[in-house]
DNA sequence: TCTGGGGTCCTAGGACCC
DNA sequence: TCTGGGGTCCTAGGACCC
C-alpha cells in the first residue's frame, strides 16, 4: 500500500503561513521573472484565475480585486518542503520524496498497527502542526491509485482530506466519477486522444484492453491501465536515482542585445549548474548551451540556436564548466539578436572525476579542484555572504525580476519574524 | 514592454556492425 | 524478375510530471 501525501496550493501556502491577514483572500504566486501565474489560493481560483496566465495580462485585473501577489520566493519554499518531509520521515520508515510538495509512502508495515485511514489524519494533523501547511492524504494499492485517492480527498471537502481506497467496491465507486485527464500519466494530448474513441473517465480507461492501448499508445499508457486495476507496475524508489541532467536556464528581466552580457548571464548559469552537480557529488564530460529569442514576438524572427562541447576527463570544477560553456556560446552568438533567455545544460555523468587517465592524454586534473570548489560552496551556504567567479560581472543589468519577493523568513536572520 | 524552470521516459529513424 | 537477418548505439522529438 502507498499513501501519497501532497500540500494544497503549496506556493501560496507557504506565503500565507507568515501572513494570516491573507488567509481566506486570493492569493496568487507568480513564476521567476514574475512571468506568469504558477501557483493559486482557493480564493484566486474562485476568481477564474488560472496557472500560466501571463502576468502582466491580468496585472490590472487582479488589482482591481484586490489579489496579493508574491513573486516566487524558492528559498523559503524549498525550507518548508524540507519541514514537511522531515516531519513525514518522523512517522514512517519508507518516504520517496517525489517532488518538492509532495511523498510517497511504503504504508504496508504500518497497516498492522492501526487503520490507514487514522494514520492519514495522523499525519494531516502532525504536518498541520510543525509547519502550518495542510496535506491532502491518499491510500491506496498502487501509486496511480493513491494519486487518483488524493485527487478524491482534495475535491470532496466531506472526506476530511483523506481517502483510503483499500476496498474494492469503493474504488469502483470513485472511478467513474474521476474525468480521465485527472489520471496520472494522461496530459492534454492522450486524454483527447482517449475521450475520442470513448474513454471519458478513469474507469473506462481501467476496463480498456491494455492490448488495444499498448498498440493505439504506448506501455508508459498499459501501465497505467494496469495499475487503475491495482497491479502494481511502478515501485517504491527506496533511493533518489542518480540525475541524468543538470539544467540551468533563466529568462532575462530586459532583453540582451549585446555580447559581454550575455557572456556574463552564461558564466553565471554554468556556475549554478556545477554547484548543483556538486551537491550530486557527479562529474560530468558534456556541456550545452542555448540562447534564445522570444518565441512570442510576432515582429521578429525566432533565433534559438544550441551548441556543447565536452571535456576530455570529467569534471565538477567550475572553471572548466565555464570554459567549456563559454566556448558553445562563441559558436552560436550572433549580433542583432534580442535574446530573451540562456540555459546551460550538464549531462553525460561519472560518479568520480578521474576513473582513468587517457594514455595519450596531455590534460591533467586541476591540483587542489576539490578543496578549492568545497571552499567556495561552502561560504555560499555559511549566510555570511557570497563569492562568485568574475565573469558573472557585478551590474548584472539581465538578472530576473522579482518586484514583489515576500522576505525569507525562515532562511535569513535578519528576515525572521518578530512576534509581539 | 511584459508569457517559468527543471526533470523523466519512450519511440522512431539513421548509422553502423557482423 | 530477383537484393537477408539480426543486432547496437545515438539523437531528436514528443509525451508526461511537478
Amino acid at each position: 500500500m502507498f499513501a501519497l501525501v501532497d500540500v494544497n496550493n503549496f506556493y501560496t501556502s507557504c506565503e500565507t503561513v507568515f501572513r494570516p491577514d491573507l488567509r481566506g483572500k486570493p492569493v496568487v504566486v507568480v513564476s521567476n521573472n514574475d512571468g506568469c501565474v504558477i501557483s493559486l489560493s482557493a480564493e484566486a481560483k474562485a476568481l477564474g484565475i488560472q496557472r500560466g496566465m501571463p502576468y502582466f495580462k491580468i496585472k490590472a485585473d487582479m488589482k482591481r480585486q484586490q489579489v496579493a501577489v508574491f513573486s516566487s520566493n524558492y528559498a523559503l519554499y524549498a525550507d518548508l518542503s524540507h519541514r514537511v518531509m522531515m516531519t513525514l520521515a518522523e512517522m514512517a520508515p519508507a518516504v520517496e520524496v517525489y517532488s518538492i510538495d509532495e511523498a510517497f509512502i511504503n504504508v504496508a508495515s504500518i497497516s498492522r498497527c492501526l487503520s490507514l485511514d487514522t494514520f492519514g489524519h495522523q499525519l494531516r494533523d502532525r504536518v498541520l502542526k510543525h509547519t502550518g501547511l495542510t496535506v491532502g492524504v491518499g491510500i491506496a494499492p498502487t501509486k496511480t491509485l493513491a494519486k487518483l485517492a488524493n485527487f478524491a480527498a482534495k475535491r470532496w471537502r466531506k472526506t476530511g482530506g483523506v481517502v483510503e481506497l483499500s476496498d474494492n467496491e469503493r474504488l469502483r465507486k470513485l472511478l467513474p466519477l474521476v474525468p480521465v485527464h485527472e489520471v496520472w500519466g494522461v496530459g492534454r494530448r492522450i486524454s483527447k486522444k482517449l475521450e475520442l474513441s470513448g474513454i471519458e473517465n478513469a474507469l473506462q480507461l481501467a476496463d480498456s484492453s491494455t492490448w488495444l492501448i499498448r498498440k493505439r499508445f504506448s506501455v508508459v499508457l498499459e501501465r497505467t491501465v494496469r495499475e487503475l486495476r491495482g497491479e502494481a507496475c511502478l515501485a517504491a524508489e527506496e533511493f533518489a536515482p542518480t540525475k541524468q541532467h543538470i539544467l540551468c536556464s533563466r529568462s532575462f528581466g530586459q532583453r540582451i542585445t549585446a555580447y559581454e552580457e550575455m557572456h556574463q548571464a552564461v558564466c553565471a548559469y554554468a556556475e549554478r549548474a556545477a554547484e548543483k552537480l556538486r551537491a550530486e557529488k557527479q562529474f560530468c564530460c558534456v556541456i550545452s548551451v542555448y540562447i534564445r529569442t522570444s518565441p512570442h514576438a510576432d515582429n521578429e524572427t525566432f533565433y534559438g540556436p544550441q551548441a556543447s562541447g565536452r571535456l576530455a576527463i570529467p569534471s565538477n570544477d567550475t572553471r572548466d564548466i565555464i570554459r567549456v560553456a563559454i566556448n558553445a556560446l562563441e559558436q552560436i552568438w550572433k549580433d542583432g539578436h534580442r535574446y530573451i533567455k540562456a540555459g546551460v545544460m550538464l549531462s553525460d555523468f561519472f560518479s568520480q572525476g578521474v576513473a582513468q587517465l587517457n594514455l595519450f592524454d596531455e590534460y591533467q586534473p586541476r591540483p587542489n579542484s576539490n578543496e578549492l570548489m568545497q571552499t567556495i560552496d561552502r561560504l555560499n551556504h555559511s549566510g555570511r555572504g557570497t563569492v562568485w567567479f568574475a565573469g558573472q560581472g557585478i551590474q548584472k543589468s539581465w538578472a530576473m525580476k522579482r518586484e514583489m519577493l515576500s522576505p525569507g523568513y525562515t532562511t535569513r536572520y535578519s528576515d525572521l519574524p518578530i512576534v509581539r
